[in-house]
RNA sequence: CGGGGUGUAGCGCAGUUUGGUAGCGCACGUGGUUUGGGUCCAUGGGGCCGGGAGUUCGAGUCUCUCCACCCCGACCA
């Protein structure tokens, strides 16, 4: 591609609303343009690597024996209805009604389509596994979409299904799936976690995010340095280090502390640390009062307290409710006479002594509190932090932001119940089939590529995934020698398969040097003066490495680059 | 849905307080200059000042209303 001639505008200021790293790249270097909220033009480079990624992810379902298809984008009412989600999904749907007032949803995935294939195609136990995917566009009505291509209300997904005979035979192809998203993430350049994600109602069925580990992600994230081990902050379990409660009895006693409700006033009127003092939260769990103890600096794991509960519903409790119980709102404490409440203190407190609560009497702090005081029972209420050990190894636990590139579930019959997609087994026998489906979301992909490659300069674009793999760089167009050297050497390389792009723009030297950096091309082929002495100069992008190479070598040096397996 | 903010040239912004028919930088056109790290000079084009209604002799500016976009948010005591 001639850079004269190819439709990419950088430039150098910022537009006002970009609100990540990644973003702020991609509108730099013209590749994607903001058209209305969540909604966005994707330009020819922008689409271009979009292609690579695809490429990179049919790799992947090659390798696990899956076949490109692809649905309507449309999906009718009454096959929405018939797997429940029509309601289910709700508001995030695009709706919209047809001439003859029929109802449709874009789609936002395709679990119910997939199932009708399968439906369709497989008769016998021979036909499994059955697994198809497609790469297409969808749809859905976030509440609020923001981080510009991270959460948008159309994108690109693959969408992989897959059937199976029975439970084990599912397991073992959401094993494959799972041990070739690594693989495909890794080949990506991309760090990612996959992460056990709560299931929650869903039964029997499980669940697997894959997180790039990312600053600015929306997710928070535990992991272990030394084993497999990675979860979604929420589920991670603290361990309750304390055999034994500090039974310490001292003499708590009375302050006055007006205008006290939050922690952080508390922290600077009795000048001590959060940590000090024991938070107490009062829940309504199903109608049924709670009162939950955490450390000042703390937050209550409110998954955590559901579950321990078996709660559908909870929420903090009311200022009549508290009243109820026999306390004040913003003064609450465990300690003293309360009626119609269940205390549960985090393990943490068991550790602690001479702490701060509230009085239950407005604008009254109780200090030098310990745990004779009061009565409760003991649990995991609160988030780990990275002071935590690994719940499953006692190794190192990171704790960070992700962004969820992709998730696969296996979702047992949830559908092909519904749907009665049935095959005949060994036994003569018609029998449910078992499904798993598998997503990644491309333009979060390509979001998270250039989140964790980048510098200063822009983009850094990994071999794989980058349009052209060498930039040259024509320093002077009006040196008819080193057109001429430029203009050959792209046709060589172009001949050999190498993607170029050539700077034949009139354009200073500079520019084109900085262009070439924000736009990420791996390799750059400066052909400037050196070429009087026969010589040009190659330079790196992610290394910074420079050589400088005789004019009738470069072809074979770029050529060698670009093949290595280590950009 | 609630709260806050912003809409002025393709992009980034000033002008709005105190009404007098729009300006800067980048980008773009032209001429020159420069030529291995976003040259410099001159010059030019480009705006229903988000839409509508109103007040006024006169509205980017004041009033009402609608719209779009951005940010924050389920009451962490």
């Amino acid at each position: 591609m001639r850079f004269s001639k190819f439709l990419l505008k950088t430039q150098k200021e910022q537009p006002s609303d970009v609100d990540s790293t990644a973003m702020s790249y991609m509108v730099r270097a013209g590749m994607v343009k903001k058209v209305s909220a969540g909604l966005f033009h994707y330009m020819p480079y922008f689409n271009m690597i979009l292609r690579k990624v695809s490429y990179q992810i049919r790799r992947a379902m090659d390798n696990v024996n899956c076949n490109e298809m692809k649905f309507p984008i449309l999906v009718s009412k009454e096959t929405l209805e018939k797997s429940g989600r029509w309601n289910a999904f709700g508001k995030e749907m695009f709706k919209l009604v047809d001439r003859n007032n029929a109802e449709f949803a874009l789609s936002p995935t395709n679990e119910e389509y997939a199932t009708l294939v399968a439906g369709a195609y497989v008769k016998s136990y021979n036909d499994l596994p059955f697994s198809i995917y497609q790469i297409q566009q969808k749809h859905r009505d976030e509440i609020r979409p923001r981080n510009g291509l991270v959460r948008a209300r159309e994108f690109t997904m693959k969408d992989a299904y897959s059937f199976h005979a029975n439970k084990e035979d599912l397991n073992e192809y959401y094993q494959k799936m799972a041990t070739e998203y690594t693989a495909l993430f890794n080949r990506l350049g991309i760090k990612t976690v996959p992460v056990l994600a709560d299931t929650g109602a869903m039964g029997g069925s499980y669940c697997h995010e894959y997180m790039a580990i990312a600053d600015e992600g929306e997710a928070d994230i535990a992991f272990c340095d030394c084993c497999d081990y990675g979860a979604n902050l929420e589920t991670v379990e603290c361990a309750d280090k304390y055999d034994e409660i500090m039974k310490y009895k001292g003499t708590y006693k009375e302050v006055v502390t007006p205008d006290t409700k939050r922690v952080i006033d508390l922290v600077k009127m009795l000048q001590r640390e959060p940590k000090d003092f024991v938070k107490s939260m009062v829940y309504n769990a199903d109608g049924n009062l709670v009162m939950v103890l955490v450390r000042g600096d703390r937050e209550v794991n409110e998954s955590k307290l559901a579950k321990l509960l078996k709660a559908t519903e909870l929420e903090l409790a009311s200022e009549k409710e508290i009243k109820s119980i026999g306390s004040v709102m913003g003064y609450v404490g465990p300690v003293g006479d309360l009626k119609n409440v269940r205390v549960i203190g985090d393990y943490e407190i068991k550790g602690m002594t001479n702490f701060i609560v509230g009085g239950n009497k407005k604008e009254v702090h109780l200090m030098d509190v310990n745990n004779a005081d009061f009565k409760c029972e003991w649990a995991d209420l609160r988030f780990a932090d990275c002071n935590d050990v690994c719940p499953k190894c006692g190794g190192k636990l990171n704790i960070s932001k992700g962004n969820e590139l992709g998730h696969i579930f296996a979702l047992g019959t949830r559908y092909t119940d519904k749907y009665q997609t049935t095959y005949t087994d060994k036994d003569g026998k018609d029998k449910i089939m078992e499904m798993g489906c598998y997503g990644i979301g491309l333009e979060r992909t390509v979001a998270s590529i250039i989140d964790q490659h980048h510098d200063e300069k822009g983009i850094i674009l990994p071999m794989c995934v980058a349009p052209f793999k060498v930039d040259i760089v024509v320093v002077d167009m009006k040196k008819e020698s080193q057109v001429a050297f430029a203009e050959n050497l792209y046709n060589n390389l172009e001949d050999r398969e190498v993607a170029v792009l050539l700077d034949d723009r009139d354009e200073r030297a500079g520019v084109k040097f900085n262009d070439s950096e924000l736009i990420g091309v791996p390799i750059r082929v400066t052909v400037g003066r050196g070429l009087d002495n026969g010589e040009v100069e190659v330079t790196v992008r992610k290394t910074g490495d420079k050589f400088v190479v005789k004019a009738d070598e470069v072809e074979e040096f770029v050529y060698n680059l670009v093949k290595s397996k280590n950009l």
